[in-house]
DNA sequence: TTGTACGCGTTATCAA
DNA sequence: TTGATAACGCGTACAA
């Protein structure tokens, strides 16, 4: 009903008879002004449906109050729930939020990051891509000084924050649960070694193994990708060799998925006859028939952690960079496909 | 190594002797510039490391190339299969998609679009929270003339495109599979009524029973959320009928793996005894022991075509509002749960 | 306590 | 073809 066009602070003050430097001063509850006229241009604005330009008021000031996340993908359980931990503590400060996908391709990754950049983000948390080997657009970014944080998938360089998990501990205790649970001959269902926590992961694995003397087979190591068929192949792959495993460690929920498919069309028992642990708690792996032991990387945590030291950051001293690196506990969730010692079917 | 400081248009006419002016022709491709300066100004600004200010350039133009979308949340498969959509469509026009959640709130929504209003964004996509009853804040956003296109869950007000799934004839749809598959008592696990989607495919479920000439039984109907708790509450509530049904049709995924669970524990065999289909075509619905039959509401195209609504109308004339209803046709995806006829398990 | 004047980086209009 | 200048909406030193 009121305004069509958009109504400035000039407009205000034209109507008050006031200047647009005291409705501004008036609007941003500067000190410096009467009461009377503070109530009055907050009246006359409301009335006027007057709505302040944040594209005025950021060319101005320098800062957009907007923060850019990029992440592979927006719909896996892990990194929304990242993403919503980061909305959570920063949304109080007046942060807004804007979400963009790598879809794993470098590619995006670059246009997704100039971007942010271009729009004049005040800061960028971000998990890489698979396939971001280069690391030039980053450097590049970082020399705007545009906060950055990195989370989960980082990639090492100095003067750049990140908020990861211990991937070496959660491979470490998947194993080492799988060897309590009675397991001899653990196969590793490995990520990317190129990423760094496939690589952690895979390095837990192996230094359980050795601490509680079992001997390492590297062909009981296959590399799989998030997908449910790689998981299929992996067992096909496994069962061809002549010592055959007693437990699966997947680095992925997915892939851990396609291996109990592959393993229960060969009629081998879960998890009498061969244990397997997920990694990621998706929250299918405990909606399953047969819920799936996952490991947790608390990624709500994990996004509040990595808003805090954002804030930090922009809090501080503007002119040196503070470097802080925040490493997170996993939590194992034993379920049927791992617990034989589990009587009746856990809770989570 | 460069420039640590912003380099604006002035920096770059000051090193070369000519206007800002000039400088901003040649970058804008402005025919009325020799080619000479065009490659000179093109060259200097890339030695420069010039980045165009977008806030500025939105600031004077009053387009910000950025189109935001609300969505209750971002890691449902439908929800982040339609963004995908239309980030796949609009990408190629140069706009950038800033992707918001409700997650079901209407305060959060409230929030979200007014935050989206003020960013200057040039369109808004969206579908609405369930509690969302008062549409005010909507009203308001139309009256800042911004282009907004509702996609899925829509609100019926004039002047306002949306793009929607056929719900009654999924509905429809999906009961008349059930009824071919030999069941006569078929159940519903309808959603939120105060939602037109939940409220179409209850129609189409009762009209289908009509049609095939099968008697209604309210009782049969069971109003569940989106959790799979309710699903299993559901059953439990079915089956304290006389009536006992031979069939479930939920309008989700969640309720209808709920639903199965539930089943299964009451050692009630599917398809054989129950036959069961969900909503939404969500992944877990195929990777299941038993694969779950479900509608699959085309998100990708429906992200699209929602793109292509938003782009006539900001191509078209300014002044007059066009109003575009797309519907959309669903596709049932038969798997195990119902499939009674299929001998092998489908690949879908 | 309030008003004046300027600048943020860009583009568009008018002259030259 | 190019230059000078105003304007987009806001915030803020400086002056009053």
């Amino acid at each position: 009903m009121s305004g069509k066009e958009k109504v400035t602070i000039y407009d205000i003050s034209k109507k008050l008879n006031i200047s647009a430097a005291t409705v501004s001063r008036a609007l941003n509850q500067n000190p410096k002004i009467s009461e009377k006229t503070r109530e009055l241009v907050a009246k006359t604005a409301l009335e006027m449906n007057y709505k302040q330009n944040r594209l005025a008021q950021a060319l101005k000031s320098g800062k957009t109050n907007n923060v850019g996340v990029i992440v592979p993908y927006i719909n896996r359980s892990f990194f929304s729930s990242v993403i919503r931990g980061i909305e959570e503590e920063l949304t109080p400060h007046g942060y807004h939020v804007i979400i963009c996908q790598s879809h794993e391709e470098v590619k995006n990754e670059i246009n997704q990051l100039n971007a942010l950049l271009n729009t004049q983000i005040d800061g960028i948390f971000m998990s890489v891509s698979k396939t971001t080997q280069n690391t030039d657009h980053i450097k590049k970014a970082l020399e705007e000084h545009t906060p950055l944080v990195f989370f989960d998938r980082k990639i090492e360089m100095s003067g750049v924050s990140s908020v990861v998990l211990d991937d070496f501990k959660a491979g470490y205790m998947a194993t080492e649960h799988l060897i309590m649970e009675g397991c001899k001959k653990i196969a590793h269902l490995s990520g990317d070694i190129n990423l760094e926590i496939y690589k952690n992961r895979f390095e837990g694995y192996r230094s359980a193994l050795e601490k509680h003397g079992l001997t390492y087979h590297p062909e009981h190591v296959i590399q799989t990708n998030s997908k449910i068929e790689s998981g299929q192949q992996a067992v096909a792959q496994l069962w061809e060799c002549e010592e055959k495993p007693d437990a699966i460690f997947s680095a992925g929920d997915y892939a851990a998925l396609g291996a109990i498919q592959e393993l229960k069309s060969r009629n081998i028992r879960i998890p009498e006859d061969v244990c397997v642990v997920g990694f990621s708690n998706e929250p299918f792996t405990k909606y399953m028939e047969l819920p799936i032991t996952s490991m947790d990387q608390t990624p709500l945590l994990m996004g509040k952690i990595a808003a805090q030291v954002f804030l930090e950051q922009v809090k501080g001293n503007k002119t040196l960079t503070i470097e802080k690196k925040v490493v997170l506990s996993p939590e194992l969730f034993v379920r049927s496909s791992s617990g034989r010692s589990i009587l009746q079917p856990a809770e989570n």
